[in-house]
DNA sequence: TCGCGGAGTGCAAACGTTTGCAGGAAACTA
DNA sequence: TAGTTTCCTGCAAACGTTTGCACTCCGCGA
């Protein structure tokens, strides 16, 4: 019944519809055991009675908590909340439960966050993490991971093709004719950054243009606005950034500096957020597909539960989203003034620090 | 040690430092019971073997699992990412974890997500419920409920004062010249947006101002883009929207429509989500305490967890923050011309639903 | 008729803790 | 010195499940 203050026990179910606990037990985690007879009488009696397992109880023996971590380095960055969405969903589809947890970009607490995970999640989903791969590795031993957004041999991984997301994004500004470009990289750690930048310079490269990279930098609003000044002074009339969250904050430290977007200057973001397409300009951007990478690290977890060593790894397509924020640059195919730009100034632009 | 792969228990512990299991149980959960000795023994022995006590068969025998639930209606709104942030990191220090858990604004789903989550956390924080009060109050009967943002007898609730708020806009607007003016209400079931009608209908009233209200509608970008034609054709100069993502769909709509704010519309939203600052114009609005709400909703489940019956009510303070989205109106102490602003079309205006 | 196998069920031992109770030693009181 | 208290520790019974094993039936083939 609704209102029974002490929950009903296996024994309560047993003793209602006269069987032992064990095959109570039974018409839950082994049906096909059981007598269908049996089990309906059971099933009608714990439904009647309200009876609902003990996970605790269940965890205690099976020691599998139906429990899954979920670290993600800042909440409130709308990269994640999709990827959360899903995954949540796919855990509870299969009957588990996430633990969201939020290291506020902070390599340092990522450690101790996984290890008191560890003893009460049956897996972790490590997103974004900023912690060097050999503590990933190390942890790894511990409890069982899946790293998003970072490759890694040997582990279970699901990143997103962020290198060809660049390379369009190099491409598409090269094609409009912009030949000094910058990229705006993102925080100290970020695999995804490394990734970007490895393949802007390249892309660049093939592009005849030039690339400056700027950073590292928060990835947030404010760590774009932040470089806006930077980015004036680098003298590149097109940039690529990081993510759409610092797009967005460039975009608008860059007004503040009395430049507009696209007509001085073309931003182009990375993750596609549901943002992105409410800004003015609407912001031409790298689309991430952050859902599906929640569903298949959860899916990757929990198959890699039963056998082990299934160490997959999952690259997801990326795709160009052209909007508002990108115009015709300088180069040939375009007119050649390049407005407010002056000379590039590479003493401005700060090496890419290595892992 | 680090690698072993089978988890250490309490009776390796106790082995090891030659004392009773009992005895190291105390250390941990009692540590005043043990001599100071022995106690630091027990400690060395556990660091050692990396010993952590196995939370479910703790929660077995004291029917504790220090796991808490979070319902939010979206997590996908901004307005949520700050509050879970606290809440998760509130319970942390007091070892405890939070499951979150996202209803994709859809009543019919809450009920089910509570029931599910009640047997295996020790509480629910139901923020923004959709649900009716009485099935919040049946609910309460099954597990330790808070309710955020909703006022209920009885039980344990967190508000935010977003009827001082709703004033706040009002009389703001009022003052600036505005004396047409609509209310883009928030979802179905929402209190916060009963609350907000009701206050800022007698705000209102008391400037001598008319108020249209426009919905129920989804309280997102996309939702407040939608009733950019259906203020247009109400005729007013000012708007007041249930939070800041509508209201900066809203503006986006707006301008699609060729109308610019604050010139032709003034705009306010509720909330101040980082977002509201980044935007062009910055978003005047209401600012509501969100991380203070969810700090407050853990202690008031974790003290509420050992008396019982201790139903606190807490009200937090809003306020309001000008910024470029609001200028002055068609009123007095203003020129008389209303602009693009047509007659008052009351035909166009839904009602408010009423629960 | 006997033996065999399979289906369904019961039995009881786990799983890793917490906690009321009791006992022993040391410290204090009279 | 004896009695009393205080402090610490050990003992063992829970908590609500799962699961390997054994048992009973029953039907079937030889």
């Amino acid at each position: 019944m609704k209102g029974s203050r002490v929950p009903a026990t296996i024994r309560d179910v047993a003793r209602e519809s006269g069987v032992h606990i064990s095959t109570v037990s039974r018409t839950f985690s082994a049906p096909h055991l059981v007598n269908p007879e049996t089990r309906s009488r059971v099933l009608a009696c714990a439904e009647h009675l309200g009876y609902r397992p003990n996970r605790a109880a269940r965890a205690l023996i099976t020691g599998r908590t139906h429990n899954i971590g979920l670290i993600v380095a800042d909440i409130a960055n709308p990269f994640f909340p999709p990827l959360i969405k899903a995954a949540e969903s796919q855990a509870r589809q299969r009957d588990y439960h996430i633990f969201v947890t939020d290291t506020n970009e902070d390599a340092s607490v990522e450690e101790g966050l996984v290890r008191a995970l560890a003893k009460q999640v049956d897996g972790v989903l490590l997103c974004s993490p900023r912690m060097s791969n050999s503590l990933i590795e190390q942890l790894s031993r511990e409890v069982p991971l899946v790293v998003v957004n970072r490759q890694l041999t040997g582990l279970p991984t699901v990143v997103m093709d962020v290198a060809q997301g660049a390379r369009l994004a190099i491409d598409h500004l090269s094609r409009l004719g912009h030949r000094q470009i910058a990229l705006v990289a993102g925080p100290r750690g970020s695999w995804t950054s490394r990734e970007i930048r490895r393949s802007a310079l390249s892309a660049a490269r093939a592009n005849d243009a030039d690339l400056a990279v700027i950073g590292p930098n928060q990835p947030t609003e404010d760590g774009g606005m932040a470089v806006a000044e930077q980015i004036v002074r680098a003298g590149v009339s097109a940039v690529l950034a990081y993510n759409d969250l610092m797009a967005i904050g460039l975009i608008e430290g860059l007004s503040t500096l009395g430049l507009s977007v696209p007509e001085d200057i073309s931003v182009v973001g990375i993750d596609d957020i549901a943002l992105s397409r409410l800004t003015r300009p609407k912001l031409t951007t790298v689309a991430t597909p952050t859902a599906a990478a929640g569903r298949a690290a959860v899916d990757m977890l929990l198959a890699h539960g039963d056998d082990r060593r299934t160490t997959a790894q999952i690259t997801l397509q990326t795709e160009l989203v052209i909007r508002d924020s990108t115009g015709p640059g300088p180069g040939p195919h375009s007119h050649a003034d390049p407005g407010g730009v002056v000379a590039t100034a590479p003493g401005e632009v700060a090496s890419y620090a290595k892992e």
